[in-house]
Order: C-alpha cells, then structure tokens, then sequence
DNA sequence: TGCTTTTTTAGCAAATTTTAAGAAACCGTT
DNA sequence: AACGGTTTCTTAAAATTTGCTAAAAAAGCA
C-alpha cells in the first residue's frame, strides 16, 4: 500500500512517515503543491494525505487538479482550519475526508483504513492456503504455527497475497515494497524470496511463490 | 452489555439483533426517531446503533438531543450515504463512530467492541502471567510481591498489558504513554522498556517484553 | 539541597537489509 | 542432445539499521 504525503512541515511529515512505516505501508512525502500534484499524477498511490496550506498550488487546487484528470485516489484532508464551511469545500473539492491538526495518529490510521477497505475490501488478516497474515499484530502463521518474519519479508508478502493469482512483475514489487522508483540494478527481490521460501514452503510440493521468468513472481491458488 | 437499535427496516434490525444476541449483548429495537431518543433517554444502554434515515426525527437530529442531554452513551451511525460530508456531520453531533450499509456483520461487532472496550475495561485490576496492576492504588506485583514502579514505568506496563497479544508500535506508545504528537528523536521507549524488564523479568526464561524489530514491543501470552 | 524520576547520549551488540558472485536452471537454437 | 546466453537461485559476507545498556544530564519535588 503506498501512500503519498503533500506537507510541508518536515515534523508533522517525518511524524506521519514513520508512524505509517510501521505499519507497513510505503510512503512518499513531498512538500508544496506543484510537487504534489505532479508526483500524484505520474504515481501509483493508494491513498494521498493533503495538507491544506501549503506552498505553491494550494492543497485544495491540488485536489481539484487530480479529481480533474479522473484519479479516484482517496484524499485526505490535513487541515488545522475548523470551520466547517472550508471543510466543506475541501470535500467539494472531491476530497474523501478530511483530520483537523493536531490530530492523533490513531486516529489518522483509523481514517486511512476507512478509505482503504471501501477501495477493495481490506481486511486485517490476509490468508494464502495455510498461511495467514495477521496485518494488525504483524504476524505471520504457517499450519497456525507462527513464523516470524522481518519487516521486508513481511511487506513483500502482504504484497504477494494482496496480488494473488495476479503476476507481479519485479517493477511492481521493487515499487511497492521497497518503493524504489527509479531504474533499480539489484537482486534484493530474489533474495527476500527465496528468504520467504526458506520459512514457508513445505517440503513436499513445489514452492507457493511461483516465478514467473524474465517478468516477476505470483501466488496462484490451486 | 445493553445496545438500543434505531432502524426502520425489520430485515436489518433483525439481523443485527440475532447476531448480537449471539454475542450475549441485551437488544432492544425501536423503529423511528422519536422513539429512539425517548428510549435512548429513559434507559440505560451501553451502546446505541442508530440509523441516519428514519422516519420522525432524523437519525443526526436524535443524536444531537441525546448529546444535548449530556448523555455519554456511545452512538454507532449507520448510513448508506457515501458522501462522506455527511459522516462527518454525523460525527460532529456527537456521534463516536460510522459504519457504512451495507457492512459485514464482523466489522460491526468490532467497532462496537472498540467502543465498549473504554467502558467495560473499567475493572481496576490488569493482569499478565504472573504480574499483577491494581489500577485503583497504582501498585504493581510480581509473584503477588510488590514491585514499586515510576508512573511512566507503570503507565507503559499499563498500555501494553492493556493491548497483549497486538504488537505496540513505537508510535502509538510514544501517543498514548508520553503524549507526544508530533516527530519524536527519542530512545526513552527503549530506556523504560529496560527498566521494566529489570524489574519484572524472570531469570529463567525469556523477556516478557518481546520486541518487534522495526516496529515496536508486545506482551504474548504462552 | 538532596533525592527520585525522567530524558538524553553514546558506544556496543545484534539483527536486518543489501550487495555480490558463483552455481544452477531455463529456453531457444542448432 | 548439446550449446550459449540469460535469468534465477543460493550463499556468504559487507553495509546498514535498530535496539540494548549504562551512565550522565536534566527536570521535578519534598
């Protein structure tokens, strides 16, 4: 899941970054407006965190931009204005919600899950065969025996399960579980691969994480 | 636990009522506006569904009286509007949460929980394995002996006892114990995550404070 | 002031993540 | 079947990040 954050305050951004680290999303920050219609519109994001005041285009031109060019991406309005006529025209604006500053990051979760679920369906516990994981305490389970697994291992398979039957091409991996954009010369997917294999697979049958060559991996059923 | 159900549609309410009487919860329903809010004032719920179109008083409207009359129950909205204006409209009234029609049974068994939690967590004494919190007089105990804590010693014991078995990120420890809201430089989780440990650790066997690496801490029961 | 509590700092230890490189597997062509 | 060029697998080790711990500094409080 990636997230993309337009704030220009490096506090408040650096706060929400790190908070939604850990809770295994991907996120981007940028800090005026150009920046972050720009970055939104060239992206895949699953959800947007706009702060209202900021420098350059206006939070609320930037939302308007987006809904422009047809971009259902859930916005979310940070905002420290508490009148109700401005949120007002924030959600006009076609944003999804919106958090007065100061906010609790618990709170701001809570919000961002709401928008995430009605997009498609997400659960907290995610299940492949006889693998499950457990998205709220971070726990993996094999047969229900628990398998501990490192934060990489663990985004790179929420990804996989949230992809199954769907191949996922090592673009798309690197994008959204390491969140490299750029033209990346490395092998690090084939390892966090054959890690998870290492932990999961049964002896008996072939790995579940199948390769698909010269394009990426998926997770099938059957 | 009692819950009031203001819903104008039999087929809903009725599913919601058997499902909660399932899960041992008291259910009464009433079918209009007027009828919820004179029920809702006159009884003792410990939680109210309430319906945002039914006939007579609207549902915002019933949640605004009952609000008026300093009533603290918790209110649960349930709405088929998308919009999200209106949630938010329905939250400043005075509602403490919204679930959108038509939603998953489970999903509204947990947002109840999470509401009931604050109210039903009122017993004052917290317990893990064989550490003890008496909430009232502030003592802890190991072994049924006393271990003197610091408040910040006991207030994290307290968040995380409170929250087993679910994996404390650093983040909401840092909200929720410290009250810190905004970008936080700091190690004092690690520091009293020590301190705990000294005090409440047995030799023989493993921490009772596990860390999750790149997230946070949790308390495990077996 | 002196004592306790809380927070910061910093070096060390440990775990995770990444890099790198040879081995193995795959695939099209001969 | 054999070959060569790729791509992927598997390891080991380097690089980096994160957490632990002790000790000092700062803040509270009687």
């Amino acid at each position: 899941m990636r997230i993309l954050i337009v704030e220009d305050e490096p506090g408040i951004a650096n706060f929400i970054k790190d908070g939604l680290a850990e809770e295994a999303f991907a996120v981007d920050t940028v800090s005026d407006g150009n920046a972050g219609l720009s970055t939104a519109l060239t992206n895949d994001y699953d959800l947007i965190l706009l702060d209202w005041m900021i420098p350059g285009l206006s939070g609320i031109e930037v939302c308007r931009q987006i809904r422009k060019s047809d971009l259902l991406t859930p916005i979310i309005f940070l905002t420290a204005k508490d009148t109700v006529q401005d949120t007002v025209f924030g959600l006009e604006a076609g944003a999804n919600d919106y958090i007065k500053k100061p906010f609790e990051f618990e709170e701001l979760l809570a919000r961002i899950r709401v928008q995430l679920r009605t997009k498609e369906g997400e659960q907290s516990i995610l299940t492949f065969e006889d693998i499950k994981l457990d998205l709220n305490t971070h726990q993996a389970f094999k047969d229900s025996k628990e398998v501990s697994l490192t934060q990489k291992e663990f985004a790179l398979l929420e990804f996989l399960i949230r992809n199954k039957n769907k191949v996922c091409t090592r673009t798309r991996i690197i994008e959204h579980v390491w969140d490299i954009h750029f033209d990346a010369d490395t092998s690090v997917i084939d390892v966090y691969v054959n890690f998870l294999r290492k932990k999961l697979d049964s002896k008996d049958r072939k790995s579940f994480i199948q390769t698909v060559r010269g394009v990426g991996y998926i997770i099938k059923e059957e």
